[in-house]
RNA sequence: GGUCCCGUAGCUCAGCUGGAUAGAGCAUCUGCCUUCUAAGCAGACGGUCCUAGGUUCGAAUCCUAGCGGGAUCACCA
C-alpha cells in the first residue's frame, strides 16, 4: 500500500511537471472517501495556480494523463477539486497473494535500534490495582508495536523498593503478623504485605486521635506518633545496613514479587529486565555530584543540590536535600544512566501518569544537559487516570480496584455470558476455562486499549464491560467464526491453502473493500509506533472485523457453484483471520478458536 | 495564580501532520437464524464538533482569547 501510493506520488509530480511544468515537493494522497468511487484520492486545490485552469479541469486534466500512463490506475472520476483515482484490482489481487506468502505480514525485521519501555514500577507494600492494569497494557502493548515495527526492545520496570512506605509494612507485621506467611494463611503475597500497610495506617490513625485528646496540636501529633517514629527509626537502621532489618525486607518484599508475578501472569504481561530503586540511586547520587562539577548544577548554602530551569519556563528543581540524601528524581537520573549503561539503548518509554508531566519534563531537560546522546530520544508515555463513579482511588482508604479481582469479575462474566448463549457444548474443563479467560481479559484490555491514553477513563465496576459492538469478544468472535468456515473446508477437502488469488477474476465489492484494509495493516503498524498509540491498532482491526462480517453475511461460501469462488473467499477469510490474530497479539489479547 | 492535558450524538469513543455530505459502538425503534457461529448483519432515529474571534480557496483539525473538567507547581515517591 505505501509502495503503491510512493509510487503514486511520483506519476504524479511527473504528471504536474509534464502538464504545468511544476515542481511540486510535496503532495498529498489520501483514502477516498467512502461516499465516492475509487480509491486513492489527489486533492488538486494546490495545483490551480500552476495549471491556470479551474478545479474540476484541472483533475480531469490529471487524471487522464495518469490513468493513460500509470498501468495501476484503472479509472478515474472527478468531483469539485478531488481527483478520485480507482486502483485496478489486479493490484489489490496482487497484494493479497503477497499477504498470503507471508506469516508474518505487517511485522519489520528487527533493526538496530534498541528501545526500553518501562512500565508498571509498583511500589513494593501494596498489590496492583485497576491503575497499574492500564499503565502495564499501554506499556506491554507499546513495546510489542515498537517491536513489530523493527526496534529490538526491552521490557523493564523499576521497583521502588525502599522507602518509608515499605517500612510501614514491615513494622505492622512485625507488631501485629505472629509470623504470619502467604503459606500460612494462602494469601497472595502482596494482599498479606498490603493488609499490614492498611493495619499500619489504622493504628497510626488511632494514636493521632489519641495524641490529639491529649492535647497536641495537629502537626506535632502526625509528626509525632510512636509508630511512625518508629516507622522512622527502621528505615534509619535500613539505610545503615542493620541485618535484622534487611532481613525482613528482603522477605517481605519476596512474598510481594511473587504476588506481583502471579498477577502479571494472569495479565499476561512480561519484562526482560528489573531494575530497583536500592541498586540505581547511588548512581544517581553520584552523577549529581559530576554534574556540579560540570556546572549543570549548583549548590546551596545549606548543601542542597538545585537545578535552575527557569530559563526553559520551569522552576527550580531539587536533586539532593541538604543532608545528602537523594530524592525521586535523583533516582531516576540513575537509572536512566544505569540502563544506558547496561543496553546501549537509542531511545527509552516511560509509561507513567499524567501527574507525572512535569517530573519527566524535567527528567529530559537534566539527561539532555548531561550531554547523553540517547536523552534526545525519551519519551514520556502519559496517561489519564482510571476514576471510579465514587471518585478518585485511594489505597489507604481501600476504595481501590483489586487487579486479581477485577480480572476474575472479567472472566466470571465472560463464563456467565459464554453458558447463556450456549456456546461452550463439546469443550473440554480445561477448553471452557482458557476460553473464559481469553474472552473477560480481552474484553478488559481492548476496553483500555481502544482509547487515547491521555483521556481519563471513567471505570464502573458496578457495570460489566461491554460483549457486543466495538469490543474485544466481538473481535474474538469473528475470528473464531472465520477457523470455523476452515475447519469446515478441511473436513470437505477444499485445498483453499494454496489457491492462487493473484488470478481471480470475479472479485465483488466487499472483497475488495477487504483487500484494501488488509493492504493497510504495514502503515498502521507503523504509525502506532510513531505516536506510541495501541489504539490505533485497535481501531484498525475493529475496522476489518466490520469489512469482513459485512461480506460474511452477503457473501455465503459454501453453497457457491463456482470452486474458485469458494476457494478464493476461503483464503481471504484466512488472511483476515491472521491480521486479526497478529493485530490483537501486539494488544496482548490473544484469539480463540472457536467460541 | 503559572504550566500541561481533556472538551465531538443521551452515554462511551474514532476522526485532529487542514480537504468532499463529521463516523462507530451502546441505548431506542424496524427488519434478518428449517444456508458456513445472531457475541452477528441491514436500516431508522440522534450533532451550535464547548464559545467567540482569526489564518485559508477550504477549519472538528492550525492560531488567539474565554468557558468547563482534570493534573501539577514539596528538602514525598
Amino acid at each position: 500500500m505505501s509502495a503503491l501510493k510512493q509510487n503514486l506520488e511520483l506519476e504524479v509530480k511527473k504528471a504536474l511537471k509534464s502538464l504545468y511544468s511544476l515542481d511540486a515537493s510535496i503532495l498529498e494522497i489520501q483514502q477516498t472517501r467512502k461516499d465516492f468511487e475509487g480509491d486513492l484520492t489527489l486533492v488538486v486545490f494546490p495545483f490551480l495556480r500552476a495549471s491556470r485552469k479551474g478545479p474540476e479541469q484541472t483533475a480531469q486534466q490529471i487524471g487522464e494523463y495518469l490513468h493513460e500512463n500509470v498501468a495501476q490506475i484503472s479509472g478515474f472520476n472527478v468531483v469539485k477539486g478531488f481527483l478520485n483515482l480507482v486502483i485496478s484490482n489486479e493490484v489489490w489481487l496482487q497484494n493479497l497473494q503477497n499477504i498470503t506468502e507471508h506469516t508474518n505480514y505487517g511485522l519489520k525485521p528487527v533493526g538496530s535500534d534498541t528501545i526500553m519501555v518501562e512500565y508498571s514500577s509498583p511500589n513494593t507494600n501494596k498489590p496492583l490495582h485497576l491503575g497499574h492494569v492500564r499503565n502495564v497494557l499501554l506499556g506491554y502493548s507499546v513495546a510489542n508495536i515498537l517491536e513489530a515495527a523493527g526496534n529490538k526492545v526491552v521490557k523493564t520496570q523499576i521497583i521502588n523498593d525502599r522507602g518509608i512506605h515499605i517500612c510501614k509494612s514491615m513494622l505492622a507485621w512485625q507488631k501485629w503478623g505472629n509470623g504470619e506467611t502467604p503459606q500460612s494463611t494462602g494469601l497472595k503475597g502482596d494482599k498479606l504485605v498490603g493488609n499490614y500497610y492498611v493495619r499500619f495506617d489504622k493504628e497510626y490513625k488511632l494514636e493521632i486521635e489519641q495524641l490529639l485528646s491529649q492535647g497536641l496540636p495537629e502537626e506535632k501529633a502526625k509528626n509525632e506518633a510512636p509508630i511512625l517514629v518508629e516507622a522512622r527509626e527502621m528505615l534509619q537502621k535500613w539505610e545503615q545496613g542493620d541485618a535484622d532489618v534487611l532481613a525482613l525486607w528482603n522477605k517481605m518484599n519476596g512474598w510481594v514479587y511473587d504476588g506481583f508475578e502471579a498477577t502479571y501472569e494472569k495479565i499476561g504481561v512480561d519484562f526482560n529486565e528489573i531494575y530497583y530503586e536500592s541498586n540505581t540511586y547511588l548512581l544517581g547520587k553520584k552523577v549529581v555530584e559530576e554534574g556540579l562539577a560540570k556546572g549543570v548544577f549548583e549548590k546551596d548554602e545549606d548543601g542542597s543540590v538545585w537545578i535552575d530551569l527557569t530559563d526553559e519556563g520551569l522552576d527550580r528543581k531539587i536533586l539532593l536535600r541538604s543532608d545528602g540524601t537523594s530524592v525521586y528524581m535523583t533516582q531516576d537520573i540513575g537509572t536512566a544512566i544505569q540502563r544506558s549503561e547496561d543496553y546501549h539503548i537509542n531511545g527509552m518509554i516511560y509509561t507513567v501518569g499524567n501527574e507525572q508531566d512535569y517530573h519527566f519534563k524535567v527528567l529530559f531537560i537534566i539527561l539532555k544537559k548531561l550531554g547523553f546522546d540517547w536523552a534526545e530520544r525519551l519519551f514520556h508515555l502519559s496517561y489519564g487516570m482510571v476514576d471510579l463513579p465514587s471518585g478518585k482511588m485511594k489505597s489507604r482508604e481501600g476504595t481501590v480496584v483489586d487487579a486479581d479481582d477485577l480480572m476474575q469479575q472479567q472472566i466470571d462474566t465472560a463464563k456467565e455470558i459464554s453458558e447463556e448463549l450456549g456456546k461452550t457444548e463439546g469443550m473440554t474443563e480445561m477448553e471452557k476455562e482458557e476460553l473464559y479467560e481469553m474472552v473477560g481479559l480481552g474484553a478488559l484490555k481492548y476496553f483500555i486499549l481502544k482509547v487515547d491514553p491521555k483521556k481519563r477513563i471513567l471505570f464502573n465496576p458496578a457495570e460489566s464491560i461491554d460483549f457486543q459492538g466495538n469490543t474485544g469478544p466481538f473481535i474474538q468472535y469473528t475470528h473464531a467464526r472465520i477457523k470455523s468456515l476452515l475447519r469446515r473446508a478441511d473436513l470437505d477437502n477444499l485445498a483453499w491453502n494454496g489457491f492462487e488469488v493473484a488470478s481471480y477474476t470475479e472479485l465483488q465489492a466487499e472483497e475488495r473493500e477487504l483487500t484494501k484494509l488488509l493492504a493497510q495493516y504495514p502503515e498502521v503498524i507503523q504509525l502506532a509506533a510513531s505516536e506510541y498509540s495501541p489504539a490505533q491498532i485497535a481501531n484498525y482491526v475493529y475496522d476489518l472485523v466490520k469489512g469482513y462480517n459485512a461480506f460474511y453475511q452477503k457473501w455465503p461460501i459454501f453453497i457457491e457453484e463456482n470452486k474458485d469462488t469458494i476457494l478464493f473467499r476461503l483464503q481471504l477469510s484466512a488472511q483476515v483471520a491472521k491480521v486479526i490474530q497478529s493485530g490483537m497479539s501486539l494488544l496482548g489479547i490473544k484469539v480463540p478458536e472457536r467460541m
